[in-house]
DNA sequence: ACCTAGACGTA
DNA sequence: CGTACGTCTAGGTA
């Protein structure tokens, strides 16, 4: 590893020298990053030297100097001390935790080979000015990164200064117009501004009741602050007063904020050079401080820049199948049993789909077939077939599941797939924002796919034909059977080092072609019931709006929050609720609130309106999604949540109302189609509940599932120390809802909100809980701190979710990002332990040779499509395999219920 | 034709 | 100031 080396092609003028302030930048991120997360084993601390060796990082890459150096004080004494004896006095002294971490952060320069430097009785701005100074001789330009003002005075022509305002991420680039527009005077009045202002953190008191904008006012009129005391009488005012008050403080600290330049240096700027990485050297001071890969790979990134900014593109040979040549073709290259790289070229969703093209990517040889049904060669179709159906010739295919909805529509069988490489990457890192092929390719490739567009863009030019659009297909779709082959050696090696196939193989890509049936089945909807259910539902919206408009005596868009907030805050004057950035939220939270304190009708309808007309809009959005047997289909993602879970869409049937009433109508259209003569729902009971228990090991709620009583009234028992007996209703319910707060990471004001009770209140609960329950607290304070380490947090099986924000200096990322950590474990168990049990109920089912089958999974329940006379079989396997999914310290609860429609199968 | 904000449904 | 999702409507932009 090297440092870029621009100084070759350099001339003199176009160097950039970085110089930084140590020690106030260190103590900027000590202050930046909470200390406690920032602790090796050994007890050091270690926020400052990840605050700014991070910054530094960050500098590095951003502004590209050529010459680099950091100058740090030698102690607190210097020659202003002297001086002034005051001088930064009264600074509270350093924190324990910061003690030390200075010269690691020297031993991390050293490593890096960033030079850094120190001068007896002379402060780093001195150094700094110095430095400056001389630099701006030589023609090079100057950055200046501090956290002491002081160093304002130094900007001018070439010379910046980069200011930490926020976290050690947020840098203010004051150059001298931004000097200038902030404090009204140009830089080099700067120190004349500081000197009549004051400056606190320097115990350098200004003159009281002298702001900035007085003192650039009276810069504005006599230019220095000798200006100023020649024109002393004129200066009129209280403010002018306390200057000829405080006149020898001005002199004194215009005499100290004055940085030397003059300093012998053991340094000159052009010997600032970066020298050559000495990659052992970061890699065991990184490792001494306990950094993780982020920082690490950051520090890569910027050394190492190979990264064309614009990617190759993958090499490809387009090659085109002749028709009536696919058998031939797949026996000389597909049947080696080397991995063959399949990419499909179609359309599929729904349930179903249909094929148009394929192109195979096997040991260097690339090829593509049109296979169109109604153009292709019927050998070329059987010859396939049988191919894609032969489970001893191995195929690596790209997000599987559309393209297996198509193969299965066209009447073929695939066997054999030992990759998805959408899967893999999933696997690897769940939190990317896209699996595209694409995305993947330039991620992990450092490749770019032929696309279509490209090809046929370029063709235009040449003015193609028909040829070379079918040339432009064939390039895309060989170009993704090559890149997937080349993904899955990377992805599925990744997976490998880190013992983690299994979940590819043995769990993400057998569910891959089981969801893929169960989208094929789909679920019967009673579309007579669902008209009459939106009629229904019609009226009552109409009923409701029409009260809405007499009680405020005009029309409005019931379904418009901005024509609400005019309705509610401006004509009916009612209390202002929680602020949002279109003004005052008009939620369902905040409805109930106002309905509390008013009693408004106004409310009472309009609340009525939302919860019908959203019902309506569920009804009407399933009706024109049902197929020929009225059957809906929905796509199941399996790549999209970043714990583990599937999610629904196009419909979302994960979400289908059960709360209230009038939305379990909904689910009573959920029935069995023809040939089936109920349905089923299986689920589990308090399964994150029962997580929590197994990976805390809480005594307390392991024995709460072992006992016979009710979970939240043996839990609210223990913490209030009482008799399950003596477990009123409220009590259950808040303890309740805390026991499921808390795999959420609920804070105390958040579960008072909630409950509706106080803070104080809610502390004062959490803290009995956790008296008794206080294995639980010590599992997820626990699990944030690991992951805190290792950067990421694992399901019982293994599965990784990467949170780098845990080492965010932005206060509200890093919540967030500890909140998730503490989710991630809890939730992507339930999602493992649930994906386990579809599969061992699909085969068991398979097995028993029934035909009553799965059709939907909504995260902790399965819904079942009964066949007559099946059920108390079915039962059994259902049973049977949810509860052998996982082996828990606690057991784990399956309740089956059975119905003629879904509302009716819940139990 | 697309985008965002707000609201709200589920586990 | 509680995690994970998807969808609808309004109201804006293209």
């Amino acid at each position: 590893m090297s440092w870029p080396n621009p100084r070759l092609a350099g001339v003199s003028n176009s160097q950039r020298l970085l110089l930084l302030d140590g020690h106030s930048l260190a103590y900027r991120a000590f202050f930046a990053l909470p200390a406690e997360n920032f602790v090796t084993t050994t007890g050091q601390s270690t926020n400052a030297v990840y605050g700014f060796t991070s910054m530094l990082i960050n500098l590095l890459r951003d502004e590209e100097p050529t010459h680099v150096g950091v100058a740090f004080d030698l102690s607190r004494v210097s020659f202003r001390t002297e001086s002034y004896a005051e001088y930064k006095a009264g600074r509270s002294k350093s924190p324990d935790e910061f003690k030390g971490q200075v010269s690691l952060i020297q031993d991390v320069l050293d490593a890096m080979g960033i030079r850094w430097l120190t001068k007896e009785n002379y402060e780093a701005d001195d150094i700094i000015a110095t430095l400056t100074a001389q630099a701006r001789a030589d023609g090079m330009e100057v950055l200046i990164c501090s956290g002491d003002r002081d160093s304002y005075q130094l900007v001018g022509d070439e010379v910046t200064v980069l200011y930490p305002v926020q976290g050690v991420s947020v840098l203010s680039r004051m150059d001298a117009p931004a000097v200038e527009d902030k404090y009204g005077v140009p830089p080099n009045r700067y120190r004349h501004l500081a000197a009549l202002v004051g400056e606190d953190s320097d115990n350098l008191p200004g003159i009281p009741g002298v702001g900035p904008k007085t003192a650039a006012k009276w810069l504005t009129a006599y230019d220095t602050v000798d200006g100023i005391i020649e024109h002393l009488d004129q200066i009129k005012g209280k403010a002018g007063q306390s200057l000829r008050d405080h006149l020898p403080s001005v002199q004194r600290n215009f005499e100290l904020n004055q940085l030397r330049d003059d300093l012998e240096l053991d340094l000159a700027p052009g010997q600032l050079t970066i020298d050559v990485l000495d990659g052992p050297a970061v890699n065991k001071i990184f490792d001494t401080l306990q950094f993780r890969g982020q920082i690490r790979d950051r520090l890569n990134a910027v050394l190492a820049p190979d990264e064309p900014a614009v990617a190759e593109a993958i090499e490809i040979d387009v090659e085109t199948i002749p028709s009536g040549e696919m058998g031939a073709w797949l026996k000389d290259n597909a049947s080696s049993g080397m991995p063959t790289a399949v990419s499909f070229r179609g359309s599929w969703g729904r349930g179903t789909g249909e094929l148009t093209g394929i192109a195979f990517s096997v040991d260097g040889t690339t090829a593509y077939a049109d296979i169109t049904s109604d153009t292709v060669d019927p050998d070329d179709d059987k010859a396939l077939g049988q191919w894609l159906a032969d489970a001893k010739q191995p195929k690596i295919v790209h997000d599987v599941k559309g393209p297996l909805l198509a193969i299965t529509a066209r009447g073929w069988e695939l066997a054999g797939l030992v990759s998805d490489t959408a899967l893999a990457a999933y696997l690897v890192n769940p939190g990317r924002r896209t699996f595209d092929l694409g995305a993947l390719s330039s991620a992990y490739l450092h490749r770019e796919l032929h696309t279509e567009a490209q090809a046929g863009a370029e063709q235009l030019t040449l003015d193609g034909g028909e040829d070379e659009a079918d040339e432009a297909i064939a390039a895309e779709q060989i170009s993704r059977a090559v890149a997937t082959g080349q993904l899955r050696d990377v992805l599925d090696g990744e997976l490998i080092d880190r013992n983690a196939a299994g979940l590819l193989a043995d769990m993400e890509l057998p569910l891959a072609q089981m969801l893929a049936t169960m989208e094929g089945r789909g679920i019967a909807v009673d579309l007579d019931y669902l008209q009459e259910l939106s009629k229904q539902f019609g009226g009552e919206v109409e009923h409701v709006a029409s009260e809405a408009y007499s009680i405020i005596g005009h029309e409005i868009n019931l379904g418009s929050p901005k024509q609400l907030q005019v309705v509610l805050f401006d004509e009916l004057g009612l209390p202002k609720t929680k602020k949002i950035k279109s003004g005052y939220t008009t939620d369902a939270d905040a409805l109930k609130g106002l309905l509390e304190q008013t009693e408004h009708p106004f409310l009472v309808a309009l609340m009525r309106h939302r919860d019908i007309s959203r019902l309506k809009s569920v009804v009407d959005g399933l009706m024109p999604l049902a197929d020929d047997a009225s059957r809906v289909h929905t796509t199941f993602q399996q790549t999209i949540a970043a714990t583990g879970r599937l999610s629904s869409t196009d419909p979302n049937l994960q979400n289908v109302p059960v709360r209230s009433a009038e939305g379990r109508q909904i689910r009573r259209s959920f029935v069995p189609g023809a040939g089936f003569e109920s349905l089923m729902t299986a689920d589990y009971s308090q399964i994150e509940m029962r997580i929590m228990a197994h990976l805390s090991g809480d005594a307390g709620l392991i024995e709460a599932f072992n006992s016979n009583e009710d979970l939240h009234t043996f839990v609210a028992a223990r913490a209030y120390r009482i008799e399950p007996k003596d477990v009123d209703g409220e009590t259950r319910r808040r303890i309740k809802a805390m026991s499921y707060g808390l795999a959420y990471g609920l804070s105390a004001f958040g579960l008072s909100q909630q409950l509706r009770i106080t803070p104080a209140e809610a502390r004062e609960q959490m803290e009995a809980y956790f008296e008794r329950f206080g294995g639980v607290r010590d599992y997820l304070r626990n699990v944030v701190a690991e992951a805190r380490v290792s950067g990421y947090t694992e399901t019982i099986m293994g599965r990784r979710r990467y949170l780098p924000d845990l080492n965010s200096d932005n206060r509200q990322r890093r919540e967030m990002a500890e909140r998730m950590a503490l989710n991630a474990p809890i939730q992507g168990s339930a999602a493992d332990i649930i994906k386990v049990a579809m599969l061992g109920v699909e085969r068991a089912l398979s097995e028993a040779g029934v035909q009553s089958r799965v059709l939907l999974q909504v995260h902790d329940e399965l819904v079942l499509e009964i066949a007559p006379g099946e059920r108390e079989q079915v039962e059994a396997i259902v049973h049977e395999q949810m509860a052998a999914a996982a082996d828990l310290d606690v057991p784990m609860e399956v309740s089956v219920g059975v119905g003629p429609n879904w509302e009716d199968a819940a139990h």
